[in-house]
DNA sequence: TCCTTAGTTCAAAGGTTATTGAACAATTGG
DNA sequence: CCAATTGTTCAATAACCTTTGAACTAAGGA
């Protein structure tokens, strides 16, 4: 790790409701949980907003301890702190995703990919 | 009815969830969870906002899909609109009404009342 | 060392949100 | 009709949020 996380219990309700109530950052919740366990670096997300944005929103997001950030060389992993999400709020962040499943005045998940070939 | 108010399929999620992450609306939704079936009028909330303050977040909850108001007479009647959130955003609700039990940082659930003696 | 890559920080602009008091409208009871 | 009760609307303010481009830092490869 390096940035500033809160902890678990600091998490805050209010604050992870807003967090997730941007177009942008439900989007970035969204492609990490379909991606789960896969920590992905920010330039996996620049289909969502421009890089200094993204720095913006991500900043947010790890803030409001929705996501971890780890530095490893230049890159940044992002993950979803879902194991400590369900124990603050179980059941919380799977019925947002599944809300914005069904929400069909949002985008679809996941991100334009170019897939290697095995 | 009397006010506009979105159809089912018109509420969105982000909006949802952005106005639950203020915590006066939050407080509001509980009380009203807490009160579940009882129509409630705006005086019942004013612990938790000046009145001109509560026609602000009552209208931003009406909008987002969150309560339905009804005009009687001089009074607005509030309801949840747990069954179209339900239907819209299965146990999204729910478990954010847990949540909310769940954060110590947040007051607890209800307004001081007086009861009127049987 | 130099260049590229990955991301952050800064300052500024523009927009939205929350809160307030004063004035207003509408219903109801005396 | 008059007055009280309920709640809304308006204008103003202050705070906060989102987005941007330019400048920056830090690591890694040639």
């Amino acid at each position: 790790m390096s940035l500033p996380h809160p902890t678990t219990d600091q998490i805050s309700l209010p604050i992870v409701l807003a967090v997730l109530g941007d177009p942008t950052r439900l989007a970035i919740v969204r492609y990490l949980a379909s991606k789960e366990g896969v920590p992905l670096n920010c330039s996996k997300f620049l289909d969502l907003a421009s890089k200094t944005n993204l720095s913006y929103h991500l900043a947010k997001l790890r803030e409001a301890g929705v996501t971890r950030s780890e530095a490893v060389g230049t890159s940044r992993l992002i993950t979803l702190r879902r194991d400590d999400l369900d124990k603050r709020f179980p059941g919380l962040l799977d019925s947002v995703i599944a809300a914005a499943e069904g929400d069909k005045a949002l985008p679809p998940v996941g991100v334009s990919e170019v897939e290697v070939s095995a």
